[in-house]
DNA sequence: TTCAGCTTT
DNA sequence: TCCCAAAGCTGAA
């Protein structure tokens, strides 16, 4: 928003009058000048933590200036004009490419969110008021700019400058209500204008500037509306009647500059006079527009202003760059046009700032100050330098500036790559208090990727202590993740490794912030699906599938018996044992839903056996991608390079269908969790068969998390009594109970389904055939589920095979159909759940647990 | 490629 | 008592 035009254009070595701007104190007006401002920050800011942040910043910023002082103390003459030959190569293409055609305009409202406030309380447009709070101020009103009070300053320092500040809050359903009222007008004159924030857009109005030479006159009249200032009511439509006169006291436009020219009466700047024929005299309260840029846009910021009673400050140009430099020009409340010819462009950019420009700050700024560059001329002049000093993005970003190019249509962002949380607060030490709110974090962050459906790998925590030190530690997994609970198991391990990190001082945090990033393309979650749910016969159908898409499998499902896998059958056994057991009983343990997700509801869509023949789709069960057209041997070839490319990791990247072996859960934490808290729990089996299926499991010191699509389970296993502790585990899944179970009591207090969980020594019952093991030696017992899992697979795999038509092998042993080579075999190995995710503090240390080793191979 | 930090808006 | 979100760049490993 005004930021930009906020931006400070002296440059300094003191790290604070980087806050100092225009400030035009016009005589007879109240206000303070520069060097009171200046003083008053400092001593504000003085010796606290920030400041000497501040300075830290500022020292590395020195330091990087010396290196390429250095740098450039080093090249040769020769160097350079070798160099100068290659730039001037670059800038004769450049130039050969210019494009002068498009018409665009940056469109800026004028001190957009403090506008709004003084229209909703006009009693505040005689006051200096900003917009935020006393931490921070998003912008301020032009009255309080006199005082220094700007933009991402602090809200107490402005008071400081200013002790009559009125401050108000952020309310930006206030400011977004506005924003869609002004884009409503922006889409007219570019349906396909690009927002840049609430009050700030790009258009491209070529195309309207082309068709508004037909318009007849009639299109071009708008009749001046009287804007009677009522709480958040602004003025009718342009057109309508009943108008008033504008120097009647109601008629309070604009809303923002009492001293600013009224719209109409405009001082408009010499570059942008309108052709004296392309203006037609206002007749009345009607005014005509003309054709040309100016006039729409003219046009553009008269309608707005009627509209909202806010105004708006525009540039027009051949490109997007230009067009944003000039926006800032005649602020507020003004525009400014760069004609378009190539002579008027360089003499637009001859003297400009390069700070003006889009994209150079703070930084920048002074990196190229230092080798003698401060306008776009001397840009242009130390091209061949720059091209050898910076990243070839920089100098040909330079390059572009100093020619005064950009980008000449507007597009659209592409795809969002990241989303993130933060929260700024007062001093947070404890360690348990961190780990909540990073929960919290994560919480609010799974609500928001949910809401745009997104799923990433990658999770960033964002950590600054109280010494305003930044830091971000990411950590990519290979499963995706979305959910609270699968965001948190990677968040609070890198926390955790932080808390580490200082210990045993605390880690002293003023702002903690959570990111996801390594979304999943659309393409990769359609194949995503597409193998969970050929390998998944029993997610329940709204964690894979929509209710569409449900619809459609099922529907396509109709004409094949419904066929039960071997994991189906034994689920569907204990369900009801289950639901024997617990009639009768409060508290039922499966409700309706969970028993219909016991069922398979989200198999693969299955052509017909023909059709499968016909077509055979191979989709790569590492990498996910289909690989149509393969013959089978290629494909095979294709998962052992995938295979062989693929990090070992943890159980979470497995297939759907292997993560069924999950269940076979130890409770030991990679060695290092030795001190795990429950009673018994060290070293032990943990063998949990829930009623609903598939859970993630992740155990850490005192939190038995289970993950299963958007569910999260979270036992605390610090509060659990060995004895109920099994129970408690099967009770919170049998229920699909959500919430965060803390303490004792919060435990489900329902009747327990006896057989579904079993801790410890004494009882260690098969998840895979459900029967009890009359052993204790976890080796052995191991051996036996190894045993069922294999027989498990290679039934399920057969009935697959007379269900689909497709031959399906176990890679161990020989196809069970005589048809198959083991000679180039895939194998897809699943992997004992040792650990479930990276630990950022032992990435490398990842567990792989011997034994249990699947190999299968399509064939 | 991934990560961490920085820059910019 | 000095914000938040997102993207892109850079240098190092």
């Amino acid at each position: 928003m005004d930021q930009q035009d906020e931006k400070e254009t002296a440059p300094s070595n003191d790290a604070f009058q980087y806050r100092m701007g225009l400030n035009d104190n016009k005589a007879g007006m109240e206000g303070l000048d520069k060097e009171k401002i200046n003083k008053i920050i400092m001593d504000a800011t003085k010796g606290s933590r920030f400041y000497e942040n501040e300075l830290k910043k500022d020292q590395q910023v020195k330091q990087r200036i010396e290196k390429i002082l250095q740098q450039k103390a080093l090249l040769t003459s020769s160097q350079i004009s070798k160099a100068q030959i290659q730039v001037d190569r670059m800038a004769l293409e450049l130039e050969r490419r210019r494009d002068l055609t498009r018409v665009i305009v940056h469109v800026d409202m004028d001190a957009f969110y403090a506008a709004v406030e003084m229209r909703s309380n006009p009693e505040l447009k005689e006051k200096p008021m900003a917009v935020g709070s006393m931490s921070m101020l998003s912008t301020s009103n032009y009255l309080a700019r006199r005082f220094g009070v700007r933009a991402a300053m602090p809200g107490f320092i402005a008071k400081k400058l200013c002790p009559n500040l009125i401050i108000v809050p952020l309310n930006f359903d206030k400011y977004r209500e506005v924003s869609k009222e002004v884009r409503e007008i922006f889409a007219e004159y570019d349906p396909n204008f690009l927002p840049l924030s609430l009050d700030e857009a790009y258009l491209d109005i070529t195309d309207h500037l082309e068709e508004r030479l037909t318009w007849p006159e009639e299109r071009r009249r708008y009749v001046k509306a009287s804007i009677v200032q009522k709480d958040d009511s602004p003025a009718g439509v342009a057109t309508s009647t009943g108008t008033c006169e504008p120097e009647q006291d109601q008629c309070t436009s604009p809303v923002l500059f009492e001293d600013s020219p009224s719209f109409l009466n405009e001082q408009t700047p010499p570059q942008s006079l309108p052709d004296p024929a392309d203006i037609e005299e206002p007749t009345e309260n009607a005014v005509v527009f003309g054709t040309s840029a100016e006039e729409a846009v003219k046009e553009m910021r008269f309608r707005i202003e009627q509209k909202t009673s806010l105004t708006a400050s525009a540039g027009i140009a051949p490109n997007m760059m230009l067009a944003k430099v000039c926006s800032d020009k005649n602020k507020p409340n003004g525009q400014y046009v760069i004609p378009h010819d190539r002579q008027a462009v360089m003499d637009f950019i001859k003297d400009l700032p390069i700070r003006k420009v889009p994209g150079i700050g703070k930084v920048t700024e002074k990196m190229l100050q230092a080798l003698g560059v401060t306008t776009c001329t001397d840009l242009y002049q130390q091209r061949a330098l720059l091209s050898l000093l910076f990243s070839e993005i920089s100098w040909h970003n330079f390059l572009n500036i100093s020619l005064g190019l950009g980008s000449t249509h507007i597009e659209k962002d592409g795809e969002r790559k990241s989303m993130s949380t933060e929260r700024t607060f007062s001093e947070i030490s404890s360690a348990e208090e961190q780990y909540e709110l990073c929960r919290e974090l994560c919480k609010d962050l799974a609500e928001d990727l949910h809401k745009e459906g997104l799923k990433g790998r990658t999770v960033t925590l964002k950590l600054k202590n109280v010494k305003f030190e930044v830091k971000t530690r990411a950590s990519t997994v290979s499963h995706i993740v979305c959910t609270e609970g699968e965001i948190f198991c990677v968040a609070k391990d890198i926390l955790k490794a932080e808390i580490e990190a200082v210990s045993p001082e605390p880690l002293r945090l003023r702002l903690m912030g959570v990111r996801v990033s390594g979304f999943t393309s659309e393409e990769d979650k359609k194949h995503q699906k597409s193998i969970t749910s050929f390998l998944c016969t029993n997610k329940p159908a709204n964690k894979v599938c929509s209710d569409a898409t449900e619809k459609a499998v099922q529907e396509r499902q109709a004409p094949y018996p419904q066929r039960e896998s071997f994991f189906n059958q034994k689920r569907a056994a204990r369900q009801q044992e289950l639901l024997e057991s617990s009639v009768g009983t409060a508290g039922t343990a499966c409700t309706s839903k969970d028993q219909n997700a016991t069922f398979p509801v989200c198999e693969e869509p299955k052509a017909g056996a023909d059709d499968a023949k016909e077509k055979p789709d191979f989709t790569c069960p590492i990498c996910l991608m289909k690989q149509r057209d393969w013959d089978l041997e290629a494909f095979n070839k294709h998962i052992d390079e995938c295979l062989s490319k693929s990090p070992s990791s943890g159980f979470s990247e497995m297939p759907n269908k292997e993560k069924h072996f999950q269940r076979k859960l130890t409770a030991n934490n990679g060695g290092n969790e030795s001190d795990i808290h429950t009673n018994n729990l060290k070293n032990k089996m943990v063998s949990i068969t829930p009623c609903d299926d598939l859970y993630d499991f992740v155990i850490d010191k005192n939190t038995l998390c289970a993950i299963q699509g958007d569910q999260t389970l979270q036992i605390n296993l610090k509060e659990c009594s060995s004895k109920n502790m099994s129970q408690d585990i099967s009770n919170s899944m049998a229920l699909g109970k959500q919430a965060v179970l803390k303490g004792n009591d919060k435990h489900i207090k329902s009747t327990p389904p006896s057989t579904s969980a079993s801790v410890g020594e004494s009882t260690l019952i098969c998840p895979v055939c459900n029967t009890q093991q009359d052993t204790t030696d976890l080796t052995t017992f191991n051996r036996h589920v190894d045993i069922c899992l294999n027989k498990g697979i290679l039934e399920e795999l057969k009935e697959d095979e007379v269900n689909t038509g497709r031959s399906l092998a176990l890679g161990i042993h020989n196809d069970s159909t005589g048809k198959g080579s083991t000679s180039n075999k895939s194998t897809l190995r699943s992997k004992r759940p040792g650990t479930t995710h990276q630990n950022p503090a032992s990435k490398k240390a990842k567990t792989n647990c011997a034994g249990n080793t699947i190999e299968r191979f399509f064939k």
